[in-house]
DNA sequence: CTGAAAGCGCTAACAA
DNA sequence: TTGTTAGCGCTTTCAG
């Protein structure tokens, strides 16, 4: 007993296979006489048939499938942000196929290419670098592509990112306010947007805020990554520079800057406060509960997939960037300067 | 300037697009000259071409794609398990396809319809209860299924797991060795051969090293969830039930009993043991740090992506279990007794 | 070893 | 409104 084919239904209810597809067919239903178009359905039903995507596929050239190239799933930023991009792509009867990369650009070509080979629809892209090469490539080559929590320059392509700047002014502010004045910013890599948009708008707030300038309170960092946060921090030590407080581009970051205080003996609010940015899961189950810069990440997601769809529907839409709003969680990792 | 198909190919190589399919195919490579099929390998990396999959597919009846069944992938159990899964994929040809089902039979039965009518080649499935009709059913309409750190009963399906029997022997054996008599389990859904195997084995353990055996001792959680977990362990004290040490059927529940800990003003492992299940990420960061049964989530998800390949690749293939061994990690939230 | 021909299941002109 | 016809790009008999 084989699946039903088109062909079975259309027999079944005595017309042509052509009829049935429009029969079945929501945008074509119309074309078809009302009872014509009920007994179809009958038959399609009584038969159990279900369409095969894959012949549409082949006909339509739309493979109902889009691509999301993500550094490692593993990283807990994401898995959030792949469920809204897959609640929404669900509805409207896409699938996402997910991709590592593990930030190799020779791992990305290959992903992407059998993305591509797979005749997916679209890309949703994580690993957007400001420069980035393959980008342009895909770009110039018609590839609908959102970009997702990362930009890149000189390209014109939608995103969906946070809106970093305003997180980090939130972030300054609230050590400011509790009387910090030397802050330690744990930068992430200036090759990502979200790397040098949030150093940047660090060093707008310190000035704004009329804290201590100091170049040395910028550690900068190669990898998004625990091991390079402590580093970073621990270089900022031997180097003799001091501050009472660390913001972290992100809560990995943070993490590695726990690591660092551990390391030296110091504890976190007691002698240092720390805040990330992300508001990864389980952030209020650590030893402390870390403050951060909370992401809407299912939201992210779910805009991205949005704006692909749009774009697929509608080729000629112009891309589109957005900023999402962050929102600064308090929990015990920071506190006002011991001698504040 | 259209992407090339098989067409293109051949006429650049002067052959037929039979000729050219078969020097394309390494398995039917060898029907064919070898001068010819050099030729036509050549033409076909001068044109750029990548055949069509869905075209492949439509022919063959093999979509060269699996399904994830998850309950829901934001629980850092199964990131790990993805990428053991897609790491086995990628290099066979094979992509997965993920959904979650938030633990709902519907949700679950329909986006399993879905993954079918999308011709997926088999299922993983991470979502399976020991009385689950759904599988029964994909089972005998032939659908290839490999189970992911659960079983089920009265199945002959694959199933990939840890050792939890082994592990909870090994948990339960630390905190004995530390002096603890009194140990309470929190227990996971009974639905689940984790949730009952882990049961089991505590008791037996229990009984093997002469600790206190008494039913309270055994708090159950009607789902995998912190909240469960704190309830549960606040349940057991609110019927008067005393313990030193808290074994968690995984570390979810461990967390839960973090906060049923710290709502009553108890300090782990000062007053109380806890040691978690799994090893998902981060435990060497909570407060304190987690003891925990690590289990090989890449392995696990690695092992069943190929038993499943092999099922597909021999149909008469016998189905298979297997059990992946688990590790103690020792950190700072398992003591010896206060007053031992 | 290679070509001819058919067809996987569906949709989209085009006719009627 | 419905049927006819053709074909998406590929693989696979079957001849030659």
């Amino acid at each position: 007993m084989q699946k039903p084919t088109l062909r079975d239904v259309a027999q079944a209810a005595g017309v042509h296979t052509a009829t049935a597809s429009r029969a079945l067919n929501p945008k074509t239903r119309s074309m078809v006489n009302a009872n014509t178009a009920r007994r179809v359905s009958r038959a399609a039903k009584s038969l159990g048939y279900t369409p095969n995507p894959i012949a549409r596929s082949l006909k339509t050239a739309r493979s109902l499938t889009i691509g999301v190239v993500l550094p490692d799933l593993t990283n807990p930023l994401f898995p959030p942000i792949v469920r809204g991009i897959e609640d929404t792509l669900t509805p409207a009867g896409y699938s996402g196929l997910i991709v590592n990369t593990d930030n190799d650009p020779q791992r990305e070509k290959a992903q992407i290419d059998s993305l591509l080979s797979r005749q997916v629809d679209g890309l949703i892209i994580a690993t957007a670098r400001l420069d980035h090469p393959l980008l342009t490539e895909l770009h110039a080559q018609g590839v609908k592509i959102v970009l997702v929590n990362r930009r890149t320059e000189h390209l014109d392509v939608s995103a969906v990112t946070p809106d970093d700047a305003a997180g980090i002014r939130t972030a300054v502010g609230h050590l400011a306010r509790l009387g910090h004045r030397r802050i330690l910013h744990v930068a992430g890599p200036a090759t990502t947007s979200t790397g040098i948009t949030r150093v940047r708008a660090f060093r707008d707030t310190v000035r704004e805020l009329e804290l201590d300038e100091d170049p040395a309170l910028v550690a900068p960092c190669a990898f998004w990554s625990e091991e390079d946060g402590a580093r970073a921090v621990r270089a900022a030590w031997s180097s003799g520079t001091e501050f009472t407080a660390v913001v972290a581009g992100n809560d990995l970051l943070a993490l590695g800057t726990y690591d660092a205080l551990r390391g030296r003996g110091l504890s976190c609010p007691d002698d240092v406060s720390v805040i990330g940015f992300n508001g990864m899961p389980f952030l209020d189950k650590l030893g402390p509960p870390l403050t951060t810069i909370a992401i809407p990440h299912h939201r992210i997601g779910a805009e991205a997939a949005r704006m692909l769809l749009e774009a697929i529907d509608d080729p000629h839409r112009p891309s589109r960037s957005v900023l999402l709003p962050t929102s600064l969680v308090v929990r015990d990792s920071t506190r006002a300067p011991a001698g504040g």
